[in-house]
DNA sequence: AGCACGCCGACT
DNA sequence: GTCGGCGTGCTC
């Protein structure tokens, strides 16, 4: 008898069903029986069935013909409900399932909206939510045009758009959005969705509907209603948008695309951008990948010829760009210098807005002058924060608090001394230096979205135009709001963070500052080391050349994109990572092991180690990582966990 | 011994 | 996700 794979939004692999003779065909087929050529019983992969499931029925999506049935009874499929899935994201399903080591119902459940397997019934029509919207420039500075040629060819072709600001990349959107149906806008931040789907509400209407996590069910079921029966076209979103269910995708256009935030941390560990570029290979559609600065990873791919660049070539004029040698300069208060409080104090007096960028929280660490110790977390091992809200002191890697010492834990001395700043000491000291309120952003503050929205409107209703914040949080920093000058306190503590990507990372970040400041504004980058290449290149806006030196430098270290990187965590038996190690170098070669180092336990969990693969070939570092999570994967007293292409 | 409760693993 | 198996521990 005929057998098929069935796949369930569940964390378990396929399971094999026998298909009898007079399978039930289900109302949403339109069918009441199934066509009966074939041995298939007109069963292909993508369809919805039901099931037996451990004495229930339950909701599936058939993967594949089995021909070969694992020997031992089989159950019999109950029904076959209908369509579900396009076969072209089955295909990218099993290809996920594959690259990064996962069972593909735990992809399934993790990416397909529950409403394909649940139809729900008709929605009311809603509009758009009110709110501000994105002024966008009138046309592309760049001609576009081998992207016209391409969306009429209708196969897979990919573009890297090194965009002059944000702007563009949104007015890219909405060109795209005119000349073809069937496009997926893919953007890192919920924010930035909702804004883009009511500037294109306007001109799109019906065409245009908008997918993230934090949409109530009801909205989210009426868009996905609205997708399956074709009403809706134009689909922009996260995660939900791009496993959105399009009957066919002509284009996806991927906005920021070198964003941290497209790496999923939850679940299954997968690249939103990477897997965007497959799944338009896949459904053999075009694919931009647009940033002001494309990641490394992407700008190779261009400069090897993968993905064809489109850039203008011709820069815009932008906000002025100063450097200021922390060595020498005259500060107003420590870490501040003289030129950052008077340029703000002369734009805040015109009732421009400023932003200052701090990298921590809190208000600073505690050093002792007597001998020098530094207070740090037991635990850890790494310096608390004194948090002057609250009065404690918090370790920011495992997040817990004691009481601020009094006396110095090592020697006892009373001398302790506050060094480094934090938002709160930052915030302190410039309210008393620039005699005004300031407004701070920074994850202390901010824990719901609710949060930052009014945080916001403060802002955006002149409640206040000093405003500082931690870097994470300045992305959030909506570009309606033009910023007159952009501080930047400490340049160097991003670029000194041990990441190989701390360069690449660091740039963007600064681009993003400037992205947001109006044309006749500052940015004022602070720092102890201004021969850093990083910042000549940022300085004369010369991304290109950063780039080929980058590349040049991971190169040299066999870093990506030269070599693939996958992430072994080992959590509760931290003793086994020797083991693991042994086993990993008894199988292959060709794969180099870094580590073990501690990752610590963050918010107190356990203590774990993590393991770090890195081979020159995609496919052997695949075999290795694969048999890791064989041989250790289901084993109880010790959890493995592998992150293919590790943030 | 008999039963409530909770954790854990399997589900074709 | 959801169910049953089975261990723990309390009660009759």
């Amino acid at each position: 008898m005929t057998c098929f794979d069935i796949i369930f939004p569940l964390a378990l692999g396929p399971l094999t069903y026998r298909c009898p003779p007079g399978i039930q065909f289900g109302l949403q087929s339109g069918l009441e029986h199934g066509p009966e050529h074939g041995s298939d019983h007109g069963i292909e992969p993508g369809m919805i069935v039901t099931a037996p499931l451990r004495n229930r029925l339950a909701k599936g999506v058939v993967l594949r013909r089995n021909d070969s049935p694992p020997t031992g009874p089989l159950k019999d499929l109950f029904a076959v409900e209908g369509p579900g899935l396009p076969k072209s994201m089955v295909r990218l399903l099993v290809w996920m399932s594959e690259y990064y080591l996962a069972p593909e119902g735990l992809l399934l459940k993790q990416t397909v909206p529950p409403e394909v397997f649940e139809k729900t019934s008709l929605h009311k029509q809603r509009k758009a939510a009110g709110g501000r919207q994105l002024e966008f420039p009138e046309a592309l500075p760049c001609d576009p045009g081998r992207l016209d040629d391409a969306l009429k060819e209708r196969r897979f072709h990919p573009f890297l758009y090194h965009a002059d600001s944000s702007l563009h990349e949104y007015a890219l959107a909405r060109s795209l959005a005119e000349k073809t149906s069937n496009l997926i806008v893919l953007v890192p931040e919920i924010s930035h969705a909702d804004m883009l789907y009511r500037s294109l509400h306007g001109q799109f209407q019906e065409r245009v509907c908008v997918l993230h996590s934090e949409m109530s069910k009801g909205r989210r079921s009426a868009y996905v209603d609205g997708i399956m029966d074709g009403r809706h076209d134009i689909v922009i979103g996260n995660r939900l948008a791009l496993f959105s269910p399009l009957k066919k995708v002509s284009c996806i256009l991927v906005l920021q695309e070198h964003s941290v935030f497209y790496k999923m941390e939850d679940g299954v560990r997968f690249h939103l951008r990477d897997v965007a570029v497959k799944r338009a290979s896949l459904e053999k559609a075009a694919v931009v990948l647009s940033s002001i600065t494309p990641s490394i990873d992407s700008y190779y791919n261009a400069l090897t010829g993968k993905y064809e660049l489109i850039c203008t070539g011709h820069p815009a004029p932008s906000p002025r760009i100063s450097v200021v040698d922390m060595r020498y300069a005259k500060k107003a208060s420590r870490g501040i210098s003289k030129t950052a409080v008077n340029l703000a104090g002369s734009r805040l007096g015109i009732g421009k807005k400023v932003m200052f960028v701090v990298n921590r929280k809190g208000y600073a660490t505690l050093l002792c002058r007597e001998c020098e110790n530094i207070e740090a977390c037991p635990e850890c091992n790494i310096p608390t924060v004194m948090h002057k809200d609250g009065m404690t002191m918090r370790c920011h890697y495992c997040g817990r608090e004691t009481k601020i010492p009094m006396l110095c834990s090592r020697c006892k001395s009373p001398s302790l001394e506050p060094v480094g700043s934090g938002t709160e000491r930052v915030q302190e000291e410039l309210e008393k230096l620039l005699r005004t309120k300031a407004l701070v952003i920074d994850r202390d503050r901010i824990k719901k979205r609710s949060d930052l929205t009014s945080a916001l409107k403060t802002l955006s209703e002149g409640g206040s135009n000093l405003i500082i914040g931690t870097k994470l949080l300045t992305t959030h920093i909506s570009i309606l709001d033009r910023f007159s000058l952009a501080v930047v306190l400490n340049i160097d503590a991003s670029m000194n963070f041990p990441d190989f990507r701390a360069s690449e990372k660091a740039y963007a970040e600064l681009s993003s500052l400037l992205d947001n400041l109006e044309t006749e504004g500052d940015l004022l980058i602070q720092t102890r080391n201004p021969a850093n290449p990083m910042l000549k290149y940022f300085k004369s806006g010369d991304y290109r050349s950063f780039v080929n030196e980058e590349l040049q430098m991971r190169k040299t270290l066999s870093f990506p994109p030269f070599s693939r990187m996958a992430a072994v965590t080992v959590a509760g038996r931290t003793d086994l990572s020797q083991t693991i190690i042994r086993h990993i170098r008894s199988i292959s070669q060709g794969v180099e092991v870094l580590g073990p180092v501690s990752s610590a336990a963050r918010h107190g969990g356990t203590p774990q180690l993590s393991i770090i693969l890195k081979a020159a070939d995609r496919r052997a570092l695949n075999r290795t990582a694969r048999s890791v999570a064989d041989a250790f994967g289901d084993r109880k007293d010790v959890l493995v966990r592998i992150d293919v292409d590790p943030a």
